[in-house]
DNA sequence: ACCTCAAGTCAATGCTTGTTTACATATTGC
DNA sequence: GCAATATGTAAACAAGCATTGACTTGAGGT
């Protein structure tokens, strides 16, 4: 709390000791650069997705893929360059994801994708970078763009006629719960929510679907 | 975006010229130690919710206070102590406002809190620092803690039988849903979500809340 | 085998940050 | 009014930050 003299900053966002998964490559030739840039890419993403832009340091980074912070200015040329990188990537797994929405199932593939159980696992990941800002307003332009779209798929998905404004609402309604469940689980540990399954999770959310993303024209009962 | 040297951080946050509401304080006695703590208590509160932590600046506080940044020490002793006190008063409010919670009416009562119509609108703001984290451990169990209790008297408040697990994980996601409806509101622009009433916002979260925090004991119809 | 250039490292550099020390000034009890 | 003290200010400090230019080192073509 009170260090002696001068301490500028004694808060580790995240324990260096818990570095991002995936850590174990295989054979990784010593000098590729494709390789590490991807690799800069994937941790960073990790580390932004998980602490923020201003609590990252690109050492941190750098640290987690074993590289000199150097090769950060190289391939990225800045550090808000490397996070556009990230929510660049991360708006086209999300916005591809979107497009694959079944009309029937949604709130399985949430389930799913929220808890991880998926194939990529970094969804969540993705979709927490869409909440996290550097401040500039360009790329913060990127992420309403994404989110936007995103929630005009999710009601089509569901109600595919009118471009209905309530219908609209609705979406981005659930697309706050989606956000706000991997925000609760990732930063904060609350029990039973942070280590629900995907199966635990497809009940409740199924009744939210249900009733936020109506495949018919009438509304729900409401009592 | 390339500053010709050395430049460490060229990312402002939040807009300088957007400063806290309430700036207009009419009367202001020059020198009153209480007075200022609580104005130093709302502008950083403000910024912390607004921005995270690590953003934040504390000559930042300083400024939207018109003090001096020294006064952040000598009142908190330090950033971090400012942010744990400015979570602890966010916290009684919102532990307040989750004891007066009404069985019946939840949905209205949410959806006037997270449009900020109600008479403090500042708590769209402790919602929101609920969210952000210091990196300590010993605060982000504050959080972790009032999290628990809330989602808890949320279940009860619904349901007031059983400590149910799925009726635990239900009122954990209504909250997940407040928590991500805030965060899209303050830091995001997306529309209509953004600008929603109280009174838009009102017949989605009815439904919602209806189907998740169900007041019989019986399951509603899963399609 | 060697030469070359990309890939990666190292060591500053200047700026920002949180914090503190020394100083100024208003307020209050007498 | 006058000291005593609470309140606020200014300047400086040390550490950490992102960034950069000069350097080493390794891989691949000839």
């Amino acid at each position: 709390m009170v260090a002696s003299r001068g301490a500028a900053n004694a808060c580790p966002p995240t324990d260096k000791a818990c570095p991002p998964p995936g850590d174990s490559s295989p054979q990784r030739r010593r000098r590729n650069a494709a390789e590490t840039r991807q690799l800069l890419l994937a941790k960073a993403r990790w580390r932004f997705a998980r602490d923020g832009y201003a609590a990252t340091t690109v050492r941190d980074i750098a640290d987690d893929a074993g590289v000199n912070v150097a090769l950060i200015n190289r391939y990225f040329t800045s550090k808000e360059g490397l996070f556009e990188a990230c929510l660049t990537t991360a708006s086209s797994e999300v916005r591809r994801d979107a497009d694959e929405m079944p009309s029937a199932g949604i709130a399985q593939a949430i389930a799913h994708r929220l808890a991880g159980a998926n194939k990529s696992e970094d969804l969540p990941d993705a979709l927490l970078l869409l909440l996290r800002s550097s401040g500039d307003e360009r790329i913060d332009g990127l992420r309403r763009n994404v989110l936007q779209s995103v929630s005009e798929k999710l009601a089509r998905a569901a109600a595919d006629s009118q471009g209905n404004t309530e219908a609209l609402l609705r979406a981005q309604i659930v697309l706050a719960t989606s956000l706000g469940i991997s925000v609760l689980r990732a930063s904060t540990g609350v029990q039973p929510l942070a280590s629900a399954t995907a199966e635990e999770l497809l009940a409740p959310l199924t009744d939210l679907v249900n009733v936020m993303l109506p495949p018919d024209q009438e509304k729900p009962g409401r009592s």
